[in-house]
DNA sequence: AATTATTTGTGCGTATGTATC
DNA sequence: GGATACATACGCACAAATAAT
């Protein structure tokens, strides 16, 4: 006996992927199920839940459960401090502060970030490093009113992107990845010819009373995002 | 009171994003907080659980709950059909096949999904378009031991991608975004200029007992892999 | 249109197992 | 070994949604 509820779970999700229980059909109710596993009903609810949680089952009350019809499977993708990432790499990660501009952001990211066109912000821009060789450009804006004290941040010896995780408060967000071609000055950062084709990662981060920052993440071209299902 | 459980995952996670409780932090055990809410052990102990998977929150027996150290979200990305995906812009969905071809596929292709070299596959070509606009080329190789029946299916009239998902059992899979410049060949058929740069999906899909297909999509400029978090 | 029956959703209290300090 | 805290189970109860009557 390994897993409790677990093996239930197990036990159904084998039972659509070989399609036993085809996409569309209806599978025995909780108690049915219990009755053949030889568990209690509360059991099986927990197991059906995580299954229908990650899309492989619907469930309605009366209607009882059954089999999604596209069996979409949801993939979990974390989302790792740069410096992480890299590291998993197995990389030695390093970034090195390109500059700081206190003032206004570009009309689009005050926009997206829904802020005030003249509300007090500080652009930060970082190059990552994995064994010296580039791995990204960080772009970001950052609103001082959503993070607190990041002003005074040693940016030098803590990159931008650790401090916000450490110190701002964080309740959601949007993450956006598209392909661009290298204009000449990213090119030029990332070491690659101008027209290359980079990975771009864009992202709004607010906090549960204002919104946090912008980041625009140009990685170096052959970088790409593995995820598994 | 609405959600039960849900509730006290709510004023958990609120606690955390707020930093009420700290990354790092020790939180109340199970016992504690049940007396503080107000219900049943059982019932908190869902809610971080839910906390835990959703990487908040990292729990072991006897040493408590913590708040995880660098709270790395995870968000869920959810795979769908081509067709699914383009009718959610709000779109027509349509799909032309460029073509098919039985025979051996790439080394490349086949050492990925684990096959011998001259294992029984086809190769299918597919030109997905949005409102008549082009949206993405499927280049796509299908095993056949891994999805009986496919060299019958009726590619004209459903897309390999809806067949595949209704008749091929399948228990998981990879996938990984890159960027890439379009060739002249792919340019043509996404109807922009060479060099464009294309967001491109590959995809390896495992059945229980045997891999199942091989996908690179290629996108149209322009399009980009939205999440929220 | 109202009622009933079925099914899931969720809770409670309790008990036992298990990893870990 | 003992104590602690999470992991999970059981059985029961009731609520909520909804298909069928």
């Amino acid at each position: 006996m390994a897993g409790g509820w677990q093996d239930i779970r197990d036990e159904v999700l084998r039972r659509i992927q070989t399609r036993r229980w085809p996409p569309g059909s209806q599978i025995p109710n909780e108690a049915e199920l219990a009755g053949e596993f030889g568990v209690a009903r509360a059991t099986v609810n927990r197991a059906l839940q995580a299954l229908a949680e990650d899309g492989w089952l619907e469930r309605r009350r009366r209607a009882g459960t059954r089999v999604a019809a596209a069996p979409q499977r949801r993939a979990r993708l974390a989302i790792p401090l740069i410096r992480q990432e890299i590291e998993a790499g197995g990389h030695a990660a390093a970034h090195r502060l390109l500059g700081t501009a206190p003032g206004p952001a570009p009309a689009a990211v005050t926009a997206a970030l829904g802020l005030a066109a003249d509300a007090e912000m500080i652009q930060v821009r970082t190059l990552w490093r994995a064994d010296e060789r580039p791995f990204a450009v960080e772009d970001r804006w950052v609103n001082l009113s959503g993070a607190p004290g990041f002003d005074s941040a040693p940016l030098d010896r803590i990159s931008a992107n650790e401090w916000l995780v450490r110190h701002a408060p964080f309740s959601h967000g949007t993450l956006e990845y598209a392909a661009e071609t290298a204009e000449p000055e990213l090119a030029d950062l990332l070491g690659c010819a101008p027209g290359a084709p980079v990975l771009v990662l864009e992202r709004h981060t607010f906090g549960p009373s204002a919104p946090v920052t912008f980041m625009r993440l140009s990685h170096a071209p052959g970088h790409s995002l593995k995820l598994e299902i």
